[in-house]
DNA sequence: TAAGATATTGAAAAAATATACAGAATATGC
DNA sequence: GCATATTCTGTATATTTTTTCAATATCTTA
């Protein structure tokens, strides 16, 4: 099926999804399919289901709470967020010592922390381990060490 | 519920969620959910989809073509790569003229790479028009589409 | 153009995920 | 400690998403 400029349906219609994206919050793919449907795509959410996967597009937490639908550049703004929130909400100092990093979070916090921290990999960090409330990072020195105890504080504001 | 040293079951099996995330490829929730109770961490689907909500957790399409669970950090890594996987498919060239980059790409294929274009948001770029196989992405001055010429052209390769 | 191959789609079913509710566990204030 | 408030969880269920299957539609190539 293709109109007279030989653009064919599933494009146009997946470029409407991306704008629709971006443009509203969508939460479920039956959404998006009556909103293709008002404006005249007649699409079942089915076609909408393999269009969002053909995209890459991902369901996120919005910030509201629920679920919505984003790009995975609109989704990429929201990652740094999440090792802030992580780290604010977790976090209650930050020091060096040598090239050991220490850092003290709420009790029973430091694990999920410290999996935060091997995920960002940053380049400094040889590695950490994880205790109950406390989480050492080990970089090669000295000076690393301060120049990541300040990237995270700069993480905290 | 608390084990003897004061961490919530809550805290380590979110821990054990996001290693086993990063280590295996984890496909639904009941899987994630089996492979905890393996473990002795007796848990239902149920909540592994609030942990999944709390850990900000995205099911993303991965190479081998199904879904899986993935930390926003592995996901970031995937991003890019739908660039790239997006133009090397539809792009056929690039050139610039004034201050105007003229990118064509197979038919129908223009509105979709014009949107990706328009979520890199690129500083140098004014704005784009995508129609059926060509877009015009506007710059300020010749120099600048040279340069970005040669940014989407280190994309492809 | 016609035959065969490939791609796209909807309907229905299956699978997966999210949540309302109620009870249990934990924390808090006295 | 006791009473109350809050958090956490399982069960059952509602909702949402994915996939199977069959029917078109589109593309390719002779």
């Amino acid at each position: 099926m293709q109109n007279e400029r030989g653009v064919s349906m599933k494009n146009a219609r997946q470029a409407m999804i991306l704008n629709l994206v971006n443009e509203r919050e969508i939460r479920t793919q039956e959404e998006l399919a009556e909103i293709l449907r008002e404006q005249g795509v007649n699409v079942t959410q089915a076609t909408v289901s393999r269009d969002i996967k053909e995209l890459r597009l991902l369901k996120i937490l919005s910030p509201s709470g629920g679920y919505r639908y984003a790009t995975s550049e609109q989704a990429e703004h929201g990652i740094s967020e999440r090792f802030v929130r992580l780290f604010t909400d977790s976090v209650l100092s930050i020091e060096s010592a040598g090239n050991i990093v220490v850092i003290r979070t709420l009790s029973g916090a430091a694990a999920v922390a410290g999996e935060a921290i091997d995920g960002m990999r940053w380049e400094e960090i040889l590695g950490s381990i994880s205790g109950d409330n406390t989480i050492f990072v080990v970089v090669r020195t000295p000076e690393e060490a301060t120049l990541v105890v300040n990237k995270f504080k700069e993480i905290l504001h």
